[in-house]
DNA sequence: CACCGTCAAGTCGCA
DNA sequence: TGCGACTTGACGGTG
């Protein structure tokens, strides 16, 4: 059992994708964007090993325009060796990738030049994981597409269009539901009428039920049978609805509690589950340490070293109290330390405790800091407590200097983007 | 540094 | 018939 992310780490430098405009488009910009994005995902990947994370969905904007004419550089060719290296590490970490074309590759299309398009996209999206020589139970994520009026014939016309694909990406295709047109009775159907590995998104399923058969559980051991020994251990999504937002929106983090529930209700060791959150890594690492039966103690230590400066920014006397728990070593199930680390996060704080935090990290960074670093310190901080300028001013001036000291310890802790 | 409009792509729904 | 939402982050220009 494997719990993954989608695409961004928050909190881990030189992780970020680059991107360009159309216009600004030439060979060297993108195959300059496109090793840097390698670099990055190395990073990610590095991340994710020295984290424990096991699951990963790989960003389509990986390679900048990587299914458009306008990319006509060989980028497979030219950065072999790095993506056979990347490939390596996700190998032998025994870690799993996926790709998740997005909502502009319509394989079901009726216009003859949009279905090409999406074949395109989808045979850019095979071409990075066989780059970095993976098998095919790293797989390629789609939603049906457009209904046109008419579902059933949209669903035919998928059909007929995913016959038609190369080997080499239908081994790799996988099907979900969405939120609006294809129910998981649907896309089961397809699945099963193709024999493609369908996978079960519980929001969606949430927002776009089906007739009939409602129950998430049902549906989630229904599309087990889809899944074929070569397609490796059958993959799920879960997110939770964001709380006065439109349906179908994610939340900004995985309620433990509610994760808990399900995970406990679905009772399978041997299924992968991708979390679409807005806090990524963050919410991956909690719910692989609320899932972990061993749990060392030290890895809430390790957390804790994470969260402590924004809960101390925004709530000091609840910042007391997980500290002392945590000290005490005892009596703090993960859950309940990550409700408390909510229960912060929720508080806002006020300019008091915003100058704690901010002194907190500051003393981080003092003994490495020159005079006149202290003087530009002391002035910025006097100036955000006479509230001429945010807080994100003097943070960004500590985050700076943790740079420019590698103060690992800082850089790896959420302050400065919580 | 903060803010905001814009960006490759397709479909659907509403005015 | 045409335009905004979808969903989302990053870029690039401006103040």
């Amino acid at each position: 059992m494997a719990i993954g992310y989608a695409c961004l780490v928050l909190g881990v430098s030189g992780t970020q994708m680059k991107s360009c405009l159309l216009k600004e488009a030439c060979e060297e910009k993108l195959m300059d964007i496109t090793h840097r994005n390698l670099v990055a995902l190395d990073r990610i990947i590095d991340y994710n090993i020295h984290n424990n994370i096991r699951l990963f969905r790989i960003s389509s904007d990986l390679v900048p325009f990587g299914s458009s004419p306008i990319n006509h550089t060989e980028w497979w060719k030219h950065f072999d060796g790095l993506l056979k290296a990347i490939g390596r590490k996700i190998k032998d970490s025994g870690m799993r990738v996926s790709m998740h074309p997005g909502q502009y590759t319509v394989l079901n299309a009726e216009k003859p030049d949009v279905v090409a398009r999406a074949v395109a996209d989808l045979a850019y999206h095979a071409r990075v994981l066989d780059s970095l020589c993976l098998d095919a139970t790293h797989k390629i994520v789609l939603h049906i597409g457009g209904a046109y009026q008419d579902k059933e014939a949209a669903m035919d016309r998928f059909a007929e269009n995913w016959r038609r694909l190369d080997e080499n990406i239908k081994r790799r295709l996988i099907i979900e539901n969405d939120d609006k047109l294809f129910n998981i009775r649907d896309v089961y159907d397809l699945g099963t009428r193709l024999n493609i590995p369908v996978v079960f998104d519980n929001l969606h399923h949430e927002v776009n039920p089906c007739d009939g058969e409602r129950d998430e559980f049902v549906w989630i051991e229904r599309c087990r049978s889809t899944w074929r020994e070569q397609d490796g251990r059958q993959k799920i999504h879960y997110s939770q609805q964001a709380k006065q937002k439109k349906k179908g929106y994610h939340s900004d983090t995985i309620e433990i509690d509610r994760f808990m529930a399900f995970y406990k209700a679905l009772n399978r060791d041997d299924i992968d589950i991708m979390l679409e959150v807005k806090d990524k890594n963050l919410s991956c690492v909690k719910c692989i340490n609320c899932t972990a039966g061993d749990l060392n103690f030290d890895v809430l230590e390790m957390e804790w070293d994470r969260y402590k400066f924004s809960i101390l920014e925004r709530a000091p006397v609840l910042y007391d109290e997980i500290d002392r728990m945590i000290g005490e070593r005892a009596g703090l199930t993960p859950p309940d330390f990550y409700k408390l680390i909510q229960r912060g996060l929720e508080s806002k704080g006020d300019i008091e405790s915003h100058t704690e935090a901010v002194l907190m990290v500051w003393d981080c960074i003092n003994r490495e800091a020159t005079e006149k670093e202290w003087q530009a310190f002391h002035k910025r901080l006097e100036r955000f407590r006479q509230q001429q300028t945010g807080l994100g001013a003097v943070k960004g001036f500590l985050r700076k200097l943790a740079e420019k000291y590698a103060l690992e310890h800082l850089l790896n802790s959420y302050y400065f983007f919580l």
